[in-house]
DNA sequence: ACGTTGCGCAACGGTTCCGTAGCGCAATAT
DNA sequence: ATATTGCGCTACGGAACCGTTGCGCAACGT
C-alpha cells in the first residue's frame, strides 16, 4: 500500500489558497504565491493537484456561504431573512471580487464555469425552496415560472451587489426592493 | 511647429484594438497583438498612448452602443423597444464578454472602472429617460426613486445576460419579464 | 528495522506580456 | 530643398506564472 498524501500539506495549502482569495483576490491566489504562504513546497502541490487551477477550484469550492431556507410565513419575510444571513455570513467586498473573477475565468474555461454554477447553486438553492414554498402557498402568482421568478427576485440584488457596491445593502431601500418584487409576483386580484 | 502623430496610425490601431476585442476578448487585446495585427509598430503605440491601457480603454470607449429612447406612449412598449434595439445592435455574446472583462478589471483599476461606468451610462441614459417619462405620465408610483427603479429594471436582465447566456433574449419570457416590472413599478390602486 | 515514497528546497526552461533602445527610412513643416 | 521627426524593425531586459527536475531528508507502511 502506497503511502498516502499528507492530508496536514494538503489542509495547509487549501488554508493558504482560501485566505489569499479572500486578501487579495481569485487572481493573486497563484501556485507560487500558495507555496510561499503556507511554507508547503511547489512540487508538493502539483503532488495532490494536476495544476494550478485544481486547486484554485477546490479551494474556492471549500468557500460556499452557508445559507439555509427560512420560514417566516411570508415570502417578504423569508426573502428579507435570506439576505440578513448572506450579508451576516460574507463580507460584500470579498463576495463581490469573487463573483466577477469566477465570472471572468469561466469566460474561457469550463472548470470554473461549472464551479461558479455550484457555488451559485448553494446560495441559490433557499431562495429556490422559499419561492416555493411561497407559490404552494398562493403568494406568488401560478402562471409564473419558478426559474423565471428567482432571475426577478436575484436581478436588483446582483444589479447591487456587482455595480453599485458602494451602496450598503441593508438600507432603507432593501424594503422597498422586496416589497416591488412581492407585489410584481403576486397574483393579480382583477383584471386579466 | 512639430510634426503631428499620423492619424492613419492612430486609427489603425485603434481599429484592430476593437477587431480583436470582439473577436477574442478584451484580455486579449494586448500592445503585441495591436501591434502584430493593426502592422503599426510597437513604439508608435507607445507613442500614441502611454501604456497599453490607455489603448485599450479608447478602443472601447468609442465602442459604445448607441441606443436611443424610444416614445411609444407606454413603459412597457418603450422597455420593448429598448431591449430590441439593444439586442438588435451588439452581439450578446460579445457584449457579455466585454462587459464580464471590464468589471474584472475595473476591481484593481479605477481607470477601468471609470470607462465602464462610461459604457453602463451611455447604455442605460436611454432607460432612464424612457422611465421618468413614464413617471411624468403616472405610470409609476410616485413614491419610487428613479435610481432605484432603474435598478430594479435592469436586473433581471441583468441576470439573464451575465448568468444565462444560453437562453435568448427576446423569447417568449421578454413580455412575461416587462409585465411583471411595469406591474411592479404602477401605482398602488387601492391599498397602502 | 528497513525501504518505499512523499516532502522540502533550489533551480531551470518556457511562455507571455510589458515598456524601451538603437537604427535606417520616409514623410512633412518651413 | 532641407532638416526635423514620426514611423517601422529588431532586439532587449524585466517581471510574473507555469510546470518540471534532481537531490537529500524524514516519515510512514510492512
Amino acid at each position: 500500500m502506497p503511502r498516502p498524501l499528507s492530508a496536514a500539506a494538503r489542509t495547509k495549502m487549501l488554508d493558504a489558497a482560501q485566505a489569499i482569495i479572500v486578501a487579495d483576490g481569485l487572481d493573486a491566489c497563484t501556485v507560487d504565491e500558495v507555496s510561499r504562504r503556507s511554507g508547503v513546497a511547489k512540487t508538493t502541490i502539483y503532488r495532490h493537484f494536476t495544476n494550478g487551477d485544481e486547486l484554485v477550484i477546490h479551494a474556492v469550492d471549500c468557500m460556499k456561504a452557508d445559507v439555509e431556507a427560512p420560514d417566516t410565513g411570508t415570502l417578504a419575510g423569508d426573502l428579507r431573512a435570506l439576505i440578513e444571513q448572506y450579508v451576516g455570513s460574507v463580507d460584500p467586498a470579498v463576495s463581490r471580487r469573487l463573483y466577477v473573477s469566477m465570472l471572468h475565468r469561466a469566460l474561457d474555461d469550463p472548470q470554473f464555469e461549472q464551479a461558479f454554477y455550484r457555488t451559485r447553486e448553494a446560495e441559490h438553492g433557499p431562495l429556490r425552496r422559499v419561492l416555493q414554498r411561497a407559490m404552494a402557498r398562493g403568494e406568488v402568482d401560478p402562471e409564473i415560472d419558478v426559474t423565471f421568478a428567482m432571475q426577478f427576485l436575484q436581478g436588483p440584488f446582483l444589479v447591487q451587489h456587482l455595480l453599485r457596491p458602494e451602496t450598503v445593502v441593508l438600507d432603507a431601500r432593501l424594503d422597498q426592493l422586496i416589497d416591488l418584487a412581492c407585489r410584481a409576483l403576486a397574483p393579480q386580484p382583477q383584471r386579466v
